[in-house]
DNA sequence: CGAGTACTTGAACAGTGTCAAGCTTAGTGG
DNA sequence: CCACTAAGCTTGACACTGTTCAAGTACTCG
């Protein structure tokens, strides 16, 4: 317990260094988002790779910055598809809903990533995006986009890799419906969150869970009173604590043990 | 089980016509693949929407056809990514493995369908690629098919939307395995393969599984004795007849029901 | 401060998994 | 062509994980 109030200073440390960062860059961005500026090109965001130049010229099809509150949809299942979303900061869930109102989260997303490739098959959005916390977001109009990819091969290449990478993504976590344990399932998603904050410059052992237990059932296959004992579970082990949303992980190296002891690859956790 | 006789005869009919129609296909296409002569045009392959000029071009980058015989691997996970490969005819699984010896199917792949899009991201294969019958693949170097995208407005936009295909299959995917029961998946499952065979010109309701019944589980996430068991229970309650691998589905109205009982969307049917 | 939402925990139950045994089929080699 | 073998499949009995239902608590937001 002690150590892991050490630790906790340790991140607050961190913490507040890179909410300066972050609060710098925005401020210099104002009031037009500029690829070229942002802090998301070396986060596999669209811009990275670009030389200046290039970059410049994706700034020109980026549509001004848009401000999605906590709670609002940013798309709709059905909606026309137009544009890509890039997350500049902020937290979004996306989900399926069925009629029988049912609705199935399939990712959680963060600074930096892309938001809307599955819609591009279709012509319109097959599922919703909602903030889960107060966002910003670079509304990059598709068929620009697609005339810029043909003008820059860098920048087609980084969006082919990341349609790729969310292909690859999608079969790990397919890996971990189809065939890991409860505890398994939370440890993996415990472990990959860490990792992604830890990539974003955040703590990767204490952070806000910025979705509830049902949604965190819901993307991992289980029901939220197994997501609640479950993290209680742990907690008694000593390998995390929870407070509500707040989630500090103690022992990061037996999280890991959790998962690896029957799936030894390690995919599960990647981002 | 009269009907279901009378059916299958109508079957073999339109087998035939479609195994004629294919060999014909086959035969003028010797001794070099040509997309612009492919029956896979209509069919969400690469060159469907392009003109005939176009085709031509991309024939141009396409690289001999490729016979894989039944139990031959396409690429292995780890093998460096230099092509896609678009399935001409034939039947693949895709699949992951753990060191602990486990596999997880991920997909099973029919005519028409381009393998290796989760690749790209890594610049090598993340999963394994095996015929589960004899099959024959146009290979497609990847660097070439970018550059022809660049040229061609087209074909880079159905590139495009191929990946989205996939993402969004993915996520209806993941939409069966966390949140239905063996039954439904199972059914959801002969429904997507009956659609599938449809689509390329077979028929929807007497088909031959290329696939074992552990390999089934894997995609669903079950254990062979449960999709086993479903299998008879479907056959008691007269909704199929199997006989080892051939399968004969006799209600697939019931069969859809089964499914959108409980998940009204239906979207865990689509291709 | 109060109402509604989210969360925790317990107990009973259902659905799958596990283990085991026997059967069928396909493929191999004589 | 047949016999043999290994792999795949079916079925039963039982165990166990996770779900369901229910009650009570704690938080959040207006």
């Amino acid at each position: 317990m002690i150590g892991a109030i050490h630790e906790t200073g340790a991140i607050n440390n961190m913490q507040q260094k890179v909410h300066k960062l972050f609060a710098n860059i925005v401020d210099a961005r104002y009031p037009k988002p500029a690829c070229s500026a942002c802090d998301l090109r070396d986060l596999w965001c669209l811009p990275m790779g670009l030389k200046g130049q290039q970059s410049k010229q994706l700034d020109g099809i980026i549509n001004r910055r848009k401000r999605v509150k906590r709670g609002e949809y940013l798309y709709r299942a059905g909606d026309p598809f137009r544009s890509l979303y890039a997350l500049r900061t902020g937290f979004f869930k996306t989900f399926l809903s069925s009629e029988s109102g049912q609705d199935l989260v399939t990712g959680f997303h963060m600074t930096g990533e892309l938001l809307g490739l599955d819609a591009i098959c279709n012509d319109s959005h097959c599922c919703n995006a909602i903030a889960l916390e107060d966002s910003e977001i670079c509304e990059i109009p598709y068929s620009e986009l697609e005339c810029l990819c043909r003008e820059i091969p860098a920048l087609q290449h980084q969006f082919h890799k990341i349609m790729s990478r969310e292909i690859a993504r999608d079969h790990n976590l397919m890996a971990l419906l189809s065939c890991m344990h409860a505890d398994e399932r939370l440890a993996a998603f415990l472990i990959n969150l860490s990792q992604r904050f830890q990539v974003r410059g955040y703590s990767p052992v204490q952070f806000h869970l910025r979705m509830t237990r049902g949604e965190i059932g819901s993307y991992l296959g289980l029901k939220l009173e197994t997501v609640s004992r479950t993290l209680s579970k742990f907690q008694d082990e000593g390998l995390i604590s929870v407070q509500h949303k707040l989630l500090i992980l103690n022992d990061l190296p037996r999280l890991k043990q959790i998962v690896e002891r029957n799936h030894s690859s390690g995919a599960l956790c990647k981002s």
